[in-house]
DNA sequence: GATGAATGAGTCTTCATTCAT
DNA sequence: GATGAATGAAGACTCATTCAT
């Protein structure tokens, strides 16, 4: 009882052994057996964490939907300019190549969500405020005088999050027409038309751990 | 080639019966039982088509992206007007619902691509053929005079394509926050900004199969 | 595979495999694999006519129930004279050793009856019909002039059944103070006491068979 | 015998939590969880007490042998008239009901005892010794000149044990045909014409901890 | 003395696949 | 051509037992 730490680090550390297991094999054909050896454990200690591999898998997708969302926000909240922000948003929104484990998990997961309810809440939750980030982003840029948005806010930040998405999915998928640097750059183009702002590029200076 | 029509009836019934049955299970739940009864045969039968599940599950692709495009280009092809056609082919390009069969299965299909050559194929090759119907599409505007585009047609088609398919993921994963009306329309919002095109909205006439 | 006839000798047959099982190790500790390897098949092929175990053993249950109502039953149907009838419903009640396949399976069922409705019933319902078949046969007696009843029909039936019951769980139990031979001796000294008759002794002609 | 009394006490109580835990699920269902919570205790303290789990549970059998046939003797010992003492005894022998925490305790034992050579003689032990109780009952009865017996002493008292084991076999399964009070009767019932003795009834004055 | 984290053997259950008919 | 009975490998889950604190 009165270890609660340990408890806490172990769940977390199954988590992440359950992340990498997910994102290889995806959430349908994952074993436990997958996650215990990723983990280094026995297949009994699985079970002794998480009731079964359902709430194993649920805990792993809500902590990737935070671990995501909190990436991206990190991203953008270190930086003044609109511009700055939106360039780095859309770096962070797009996986980092075919083998990047958060989004693998993330679009991996989405066949799940049909079936159960609490996967859904959360998918949706996070396009919701991924939506909500950009709206927020764009208007700054329209406050600093750098954009000029075309079409309402949100669906500029609908479409921007959506882009994201869709590029995302096919990087994950393989799809050699789709690298990471090409749809970051298909992304600014649509946002460059979106804001009329010319300066969006990718090689807007990159801000590490803005956070630091 | 030589296999006899009931042969290949079978084979095609066995397809469709798993079509479905994969776009509720997904191809990574669905079982042999699912399928032998959504086409009310008995289970043997079906490896008396197919060697073993896999196969068919490839077949099953393979069927689905063909189906997915052909209906696409088929909803382009029978228009004249490039206006027509870009509005037509968005419409297409985008799941009826969450419940769309063809929709569900293609999404569904993506962590097995990961593994499986054949797959990956497949969904590579749908996506780069749906680039080429876009960006022909785009070219005919602009002949036509009603397109000025913004960016390289290439590039407006990649984005179009992209923006289905992620609000596709998301009305078919059941993102409440993206009915397929909406969807169409941010699409289309998109398509007028960068084809400086005022008339490509929802409301452009239906053509009902084409073909006929 | 010889087919067996169909689906019912099947079930029949791992009825029996169980029932056999079940006699040996009881109903809480027979796995799966007994029950298989009593029937000569392989463990999937159990579950392929029985859902669960659970299911099974029910079935067991139910038909040893009736198997040993009915053995009982047939004892008595075949003879005329009331202390006949006694005589062999008495030997037929207690179990013809430690070994007593169905009398095992019998009392060992009891504790599953405290949790499941299922079981409840049949065991009432057993003891029951057993109390209405010892009362039937005190009337006849009494008819016959053989019996006068020092109590109730109902309630020396009752005891009947219950020192039947009492010596058959000793007997199965592995008690060495109580012999089948004995038990029959205690029960029919027990009867002729109640009945006031005193031919009831277990050299009474048994009737093997009577239906045959 | 060099146990430290702390030992000792904590065995009772794991004993006294495991016969409330098995009176509950069965020896064959109870798990070690089940006792340790019923004592309030980690699960690892109950293997620091006890070797494993079969040894923890022979001493709970043998603990409830001797809880039950002391609790027994204690009703017969206190008192002078034989009449008393049959109806105490017979009292005391029947379960106060279908949750009668011993009762349930010797019966669900039986499957084991057929394995276990300790059981069995724990289970035959506790017969004899109760047959002897008995019997020494019904000698004081005729030495009172209150009862005259119809049979040996130590038939009728196999008897009077055998009926008490029975019904107690049937109010425990929870047989709403048996009563205590009806099982009470019918064995008091048998009593009366086994001694001639019309006093044995239920309304004999029931005396509270003889001992005290 | 006690604990509870960790284990892994033991079981049930599922289900793709085979094959006799 | 088709079936469905039968199989057995695979995998989830349970739980007694061990052992470092």
């Amino acid at each position: 009882m009165a270890r609660p730490r340990n408890q806490t680090a172990r769940r977390a550390q199954l988590i992440a052994a359950a992340r990498q297991a997910v994102s290889v094999h995806g959430p349908a054909r994952v074993r436990v057996a997958d996650i215990a050896d990723a983990a280094g454990v026995a297949r009994g200690s699985v079970h002794y964490y998480f009731r079964d591999l359902d709430q194993l898998l649920e805990q792993v997708y809500k902590d990737a939907v935070d671990r995501f969302f909190t990436q991206r926000l990190d991203a953008v909240t270190g930086l003044r300019d609109a511009r700055d922000k939106l360039v780095a948003c859309a770096r962070r929104g797009l996986p980092t190549g075919a083998d990047d484990e958060l989004a693998r998990l993330l679009y991996w997961f989405g066949p799940e969500a049909t079936d159960n309810a609490v996967f859904a809440a959360h998918c949706q939750g996070l396009f919701d405020r991924q939506v909500a980030v950009y709206s927020g982003l764009l208007e700054v840029g329209e406050a600093q005088d750098h954009f000029v948005l075309a079409e309402p806010a949100v669906d500029i930040a609908a479409n921007l999050v959506t882009l994201e998405d869709g590029y995302g999915l096919h990087i994950v998928t393989g799809n050699r027409s789709v690298t990471p640097e090409r749809a970051l750059s298909l992304v600014l183009g649509y946002a460059r038309s979106a804001t009329g702002c010319a300066d969006l590029t990718p090689d807007r200076p990159v801000q590490e751990s803005p956070r630091a």
